[in-house]
DNA sequence: TAGATTGTTAATCGATTAACAATC
DNA sequence: TAGATTGTTAATCGATTAACAATC
């Protein structure tokens, strides 16, 4: 049932509370209370709670929160407690590089394919997996369970994939062409476009020198 | 002067906006009206009016916005219009990717060095740059103006790393480690979290399923 | 029991949307 | 001039912070 709609601004919040808790661990703290936390990761205590509370009441009041029983319940809040097979579309540089992100694996992200629409590169293994053409996609699709797709394609190729990709019931798409995707509901997008963070980082630069135009003088 | 603060939500609107001015000016659409905007970006015409406002008034009443002046313009506050140079530290596989992103350059951010810690890759050439140590780090820098380092270093690497940058007055880090960097004010520091972008990807997936688990009966 | 800290309600702050007078 | 559309003020909505009663 679950009614209530949580936030955006929540959500994005969860993995760096994730990463957190996770360092803690390693660290072998066993508790820690919203305060202590805020601290460390520079948000408000307050905002922790409440962020927190969205899902349920994981502290305990004179205590604070178990940190590896925080830890678990986020992660299962992020659905990390469960295996999410998934192909790369797209086997240029970027894609090469994911491939090879093997920390993905640990957080129950497994790759099982790469595609690609140039036959030059098929045949190719990138981390021991055989880069195959779009042809192969809807059997092995079906044949894995994929659910997640990466795509680094180029622009100019991505939306027309982005259709097959749907077609052949694609569950989410990890989206890191610089272009806004058209999908059903049911379509889970997330955005990396590195291009418009490198240009935030731009704007930034130029408004710090601008502010401080004087201080060169 | 100019001492209004302009909410990071406005800035991170902003390339989106400039990628969309692109691609009409490319279709050779020369003006354009909030509303006609809002439907082609879905989001509200009030929203564009009120963004843009922040930085001057761009268009024109009962004509609307000219394509190719804002889209200037918006160049000019983004600071596209001014060469960057940058280095890349970490010449793994992320650091080689981005490497050979060619469309950066279009935007005049200009690739200058890649660095490493590792002797192995001493030398190495990547898009006809060949790899350097950090002992080559300071010297490298003045030389060249370096003002972005990108960081694709491992965890453990990079907050060290990101101290030899400062010390040698990098102006800004693009940072893919994942980590919090603890910079001072004048050094600008833009997150990318990739591993944090696919938990957000996979919370929405579990969520999904979840409000629809009465359909799969 | 006393002290600590949560969970939660209320207050504040900021961002988005609506409305409309100004003006091209 | 009439119509269109901006720039900008006001209203609404949502998110963050503060406060505190509940409770371990």
């Amino acid at each position: 049932m679950e009614a209530k709609q949580i936030s955006k601004a929540v959500i994005k919040r969860l993995p760096r509370y994730y990463r957190y808790l996770g360092e803690l661990l390693e660290d072998n703290v066993e508790r820690i209370s919203s305060n202590d936390l805020s601290k460390k990761m520079r948000v408000t205590a307050s905002q922790i709670r409440q962020d927190l509370n969205n899902f349920g009441g994981f502290g305990q009041q004179g205590y604070g929160y178990n940190v590896k029983y925080l830890y678990t319940e986020i992660g299962k809040i992020l659905g990390l407690d469960i295996v999410h097979p998934m192909i790369i579309v797209g086997a240029g540089n970027l894609g090469q590089a994911l491939a090879n992100y093997v920390e993905f694996e640990k957080r129950g992200f497994k790759l099982a394919g790469i595609f690609d629409v140039n036959p030059v590169l098929e045949g190719i293994a990138v981390r021991g997996i055989e880069i195959q053409m779009i042809s192969d996609l809807p059997f092995f699709m079906k044949e894995n369970n994929i659910e997640i797709a990466i795509l680094t394609l180029p622009k100019n190729k991505a939306r027309d994939m982005a259709e097959i990709l749907i077609e052949n019931g694609i569950k989410a798409i990890w989206n890191f062409a610089h272009i806004d995707l058209d999908t059903p509901d049911d379509v889970i997008v997330e955005n990396v476009h590195l291009s418009e963070s490198l240009m935030t980082l731009s704007y930034n630069l130029s408004q710090y020198r601008q502010e401080h135009i004087d201080d060169e003088k």
